[in-house]
DNA sequence: TCCAAATATGACAACGCTGTCAATAAAAAC
DNA sequence: GTTTTTATTGACAGCGTTGTCATATTTGGA
């Protein structure tokens, strides 16, 4: 039961156990044949380093905290940002904390917090929307707590963090949707204050303008990115006529609520509509038809943001402070060529 | 930036730092005025114990490990069991650390073991199917690692565990069926070594053989639990004639799958086809039409199953080892009466 | 009032590691 | 062959708690 400590391994090696402290560290200054002795016997006795001790001594705990919303975000995002994290934490040695929260609650500040001096992670990743919360991002950096932003669209300057583009891959999807022909376009906004959701609100007008088409306000929904109110969007969008014929969502769930209503009214998609989602969720190649949908590498923007976390607590000069990943446009079947609705004969 | 420790509450309470320690940890014997002394410096200071020395010297993490498959789960089952999880930590004081995984790898157990050691959890939670991995709970138990099971299926006896009457709800749903008129019912099974979903498979037969309704062996597929075998086995089951009437899958994503097949080969849901799925997953009422499943409470399990441990922690001579939890039927919108097929316009 | 028992408090040694700094061994320069 | 420099190793003191055991202090009974 009880592991071997490090005074064992220095006995078994005949060294002192400051010296297989260096091992263990990867600290330089030590004889090869040395490193190799003292390795043979953690290998022979399974040594494994108490982290309470460790971090008790060393004064950081190896922890890695990930604070996020888990009653506005799909799991799917949820998950793959776990799992990228925790790529990143094996390599570099740490633990992966999780802690979900509801970013409507009031106490949200002092949770987080409580959280990180309760638990004593060394740092923090931020998804969105917390990456936004600028109160929150300054009392952590008020209390000198490292963090690193996820998909973030204010205060660039002042902290670590990892964006998409999410403004051009909205807008690229958009001229996706005009070359096929449609110029009835309409966009389902997401939660107002996902801010990195409002981007993609803004590449659509971008793409509008450039083509010189118009963007009819009564075609501007806005939602709450869950599927329920991609629903009562698209209730709005087509029970009217004339109705868009191209519908972009803000995300995948929304998309598919669009799409569900759209399937009731009898409305064929892509023949008589198309619809184009983002984040190429597993909900996109579930539901029918697949979606067309705007990918974001969320899994490696996790990686490379506790990538980024760890080498700046290493080396705090370090002036390497953000990355940007492009997003990638996945067709599928949701989305054609227009076809003039006086045209169609479904209805 | 540094936080207090014990000792600046015990000068500030003017006692020693052990009968600090006592009122921080509730012990008994210490007097209300002193104890109330004590709170009182603790809050005037925002004095949080130092996990670290309080493992190292109590020999206990307060670390509850979580281990999962992280590849064959669905990201809203994750979800929710972390959820659940945290749900307890909080209440008795635990934080949790992840550690997804790929069940299929070959070096899994070592692994799992590793992370208990390295990270230095107090115990694990194994969601399915590494509840059910009898090798690893042998090696755990040989460990004196305490862990929780969530729906298991074998070797009850030798652990905690929280379980779901998954079969009788498998009969339940089939019934279900069997009273809207359908006799022709297919069966799309999941991963053979995922054995609470197996469970379905034989709530499934229980009620075909109870109905005195013949099972055909054609219409019972072996999928992998995931959405791309479920189209595969709908396929499968709808290309050929006689085709079933019903199609009830042993998840969600499965028979997501099964629709998308059928609305391809432009077949009606619910008229010419009813579908029903397992586990009331976000894409049970996010598919078109909306799936009729059955809920499993899996946060509450998840929770209970946290709390069963903890308890068991702390006074082991605790007999309370099991719970189990009843599902749900949720009708909507995929399952209808039968129509006779020769009956339908669509074709 | 005094003494035993119960209750309350404190002193001090772990816990297993890392950081600091001194001591030693090896290499380089003279 | 010395001396200087550099690389390698070790002794020892924390880190902030809890556990053990000894020492007050209070309580209850005679």
């Amino acid at each position: 039961m009880s592991s071997p400590t490090i005074d064992d391994v220095a006995k078994q090696a005949k060294v002192s156990i400051k010296t297989v402290s260096r091992v263990v560290n990867r600290e330089p200054n030590v004889r090869k044949e040395t490193r190799e002795k003292v390795q043979h016997a953690i290998d022979l006795l399974g040594y494994t380093p108490n982290l309470s001790a460790r971090r008790l001594a060393a004064k950081r705990s190896f922890l890695v905290g990930l604070v996020y919303d888990n009653f506005h975000a799909t799991s799917a995002y949820v998950v793959n940002v776990q799992c990228g994290v925790m790529a990143s934490c094996s390599q570099s040695g740490y633990e992966l904390l999780i802690h979900p929260l509801n970013v409507d609650n009031a106490t949200l500040i002092n949770e987080v917090i409580d959280f990180t001096h309760r638990s004593q992670v060394d740092c923090l990743v931020l998804p969105p929307p917390l990456s936004d919360h600028t109160h929150l991002c300054n009392q952590l950096a008020a209390q000198n707590i490292p963090f690193v932003r996820l998909s973030p669209v204010f205060n660039l300057n002042d902290s670590l963090y990892v964006q998409t583009n999410d403004r051009s891959a909205a807008f690229d999807m958009t001229m996706k949707l005009i070359e096929l022909g449609h110029s009835d376009i309409a966009f389902v906004a997401g939660r107002p204050d996902h801010y990195a959701v409002s981007e993609r609100h803004l590449g659509f007008v971008d793409a509008m303008q450039s083509a010189a088409l118009p963007i009819r306000e009564e075609w501007i929904k806005i939602g709450a990115s869950t599927f329920d109110s991609g629903k009562d969007c698209g209730v709005a969008l087509l029970k009217n006529t004339p109705r868009p014929t191209a519908i972009f969502a803000g995300n995948d769930e929304m998309a598919a609520g669009v799409m569900s209503i759209a399937h009731t009214l009898g409305i064929r998609i892509p023949e008589d509509l198309s619809v184009a989602g983002f984040d190429d969720s597993d909900l996109a190649r579930q539901s029918w038809p697949a979606l067309t949908s705007v990918r974001q590498p969320v899994q490696a923007m996790a990686k490379a943001a506790a990538d980024l976390l760890f080498l700046s607590l290493k080396t705090p000069s370090n002036t390497d402070l953000s990355r940007c990943f492009a997003c990638e446009i996945i067709l599928r079947d949701s989305t054609g060529p227009t076809i003039k609705i006086n045209e169609t004969a479904n209805d």
